[in-house]
DNA sequence: TCTGGGGTCCTAGGACCC
DNA sequence: TCTGGGGTCCTAGGACCC
């Protein structure tokens, strides 16, 4: 038989919040709201201290909204910085009771602890975890305790702040089928209205609910939405899954809405060297760039381009950008303007591309073999014959790009 | 005088090819 | 006489999550 697996779902108690009141001990037990520019238009509560929360402050509720609700309230801008270091520590704490843990966002992870609670009880393992958390960095969490992810995730939203709580599978039907729909990982406010039209209220109605007529209305969600009401979920704790991001993006709600062209132009050289740089520090290149456009109405469209090269310069993604703006601007007043980078390479990749490309074979025949050699002469001694028989040959990434571009124009241009 | 910014995954239609 | 069916790629939008 096989044996049932022991998973965590970690998830610190009001994040940003706690941070600060970890650095600045003078705020805790006040109401405290994190809110992206708070001196600026259009500043939502990012999230709130408990004390806040007790007030009525809700996340995502604007600022004017939530000082309605609690004057007295507190508000500071983000430090990501600030946060990043704290999670950064609190993964690294994760990562010595078990090499398999998988980061889902700045503030939340899974750990398959199964071969490493070893004759501790998984209960005590946890309790330690959150202490050593509490006490090294001052932030409260909780912990779920489950044979799956989705269990896992319920589990760890059960009791907060500082909670933990075990979901086993025979627990399922008095503690998850008694929750009502919306509050089910993986369904929102559109697949409840859908699910409630079906008098599914709970989670317990989805989990009894015949698949059939779920699949009907959900595609193939609503079969995943009943499997996971019904306890099952397969998804393995995946530490690597972190590495393979799919887009990087960056966008902005502009100070007022704009329709001048140049300005709107300098807004997309902005956003796209934010990109470039992220995509520095990640090592990757793009080969799709896509537009995203808020109108004053909160109409939002994307525009896209696959390409047939790579690019990473903010020149190159900025271009793109304001192209793709151009022809796709219907000279409304836009409030939003964004760019993200998709279809994403790691630059050490992409000599793995080129052998699904077979080029060796290929570059000897080809004129291609001649381009190469006028690269090489190009860009010094890093030469095509190294290239062949080192792989990942000591040549700058700028020459692999060019090289790799070079070659995806030759191989267009035959067809 | 409401509703940010970072993502992922899924769907659906049209173009195009065989 | 009048139109199959499968597959891939590209584009756009929507739902959801933190």
């Amino acid at each position: 038989m096989k044996k049932g697996r022991i998973i965590y779902h970690v998830d610190m108690n009001s994040f940003y919040a706690s941070v600060e009141m970890a650095y600045n001990p003078k705020l805790k037990g006040k109401p405290v709201a994190i809110a992206g520019n708070p001196e600026e238009r259009r500043g939502i509560v990012v999230t709130s201290s408990y004390e806040a929360r007790a007030k009525g402050v809700k996340t995502t509720m604007p600022l004017w909204q939530a000082f309605q609700h609690c004057p007295e309230l507190i508000v500071l801008k983000p430090n990501f910085d600030r946060y990043r270091e704290a999670s950064r520590h609190m993964f690294s704490i994760l990562s010595e009771v078990t090499p398999i843990v998988q980061p889902v966002s700045i503030d939340e992870g899974y750990m398959d602890v199964t071969d490493y609670v070893g004759s501790q009880n998984p209960i005590k393992l946890a309790e330690e975890l959150q202490k050593r958390v509490l006490n090294e960095l001052d932030l409260p969490s909780s912990i779920g305790i489950a044979p799956n992810k989705f269990l896992a995730k319920m589990a760890s939203d059960m009791k907060k702040p500082l909670g933990i709580t075990v979901l086993r599978k025979r627990e399922i039907k008095e503690k998850l089928w008694k929750l009502s729909i919306g509050e089910m990982y993986g369904v929102g406010q559109k697949t409840a209205d859908k699910l409630k039209k079906l008098d599914i209220e709970t989670i317990g109605d989805l989990a009894l609910k015949d698949v059939m007529t779920l699949k009907n209305l959900l595609g193939i969600n609503g079969e995943r939405l009943h499997q996971r009401a019904n306890g099952i979920d397969d998804r393995p704790v995946d530490p690597d899954a972190v590495n393979d991001f799919k887009s990087i993006g960056n966008s902005t709600t502009l100070p007022y809405d704009m329709t001048d062209q140049q300005e709107i132009n300098r807004i997309f050289d902005q956003l796209s060297e934010k990109v470039a740089d992220r995509m520095e520090r990640k090592e990757v290149v793009s080969e799709n760039i896509q537009i995203m456009i808020r109108y004053h109405d909160r109409k939002t469209i994307t525009r896209s381009r696959q390409l047939r090269e790579f690019v990473e310069t903010k020149q190159e993604i900025s271009q793109l950008a304001k192209q793709l703006f151009q022809q796709h601007w219907n000279e409304d007043p836009v409030r939003l303007l964004g760019v993200t980078a998709q279809q994403l390479t790691a630059k050490d990749e992409m000599f793995k591309q080129l052998d699904l490309f077979n080029y060796e074979k290929e570059a000897e025949k080809e004129e291609l073999y001649l381009t190469v050699d006028q690269l090489k002469e190009k860009y010094g001694d890093n030469t095509f014959v190294k290239l062949k028989s080192q792989r990942q040959a000591k040549m700058s990434t700028s020459f692999q790009k060019d090289f790799l571009n070079e070659y995806k124009n030759n191989q267009n241009n035959s067809k």
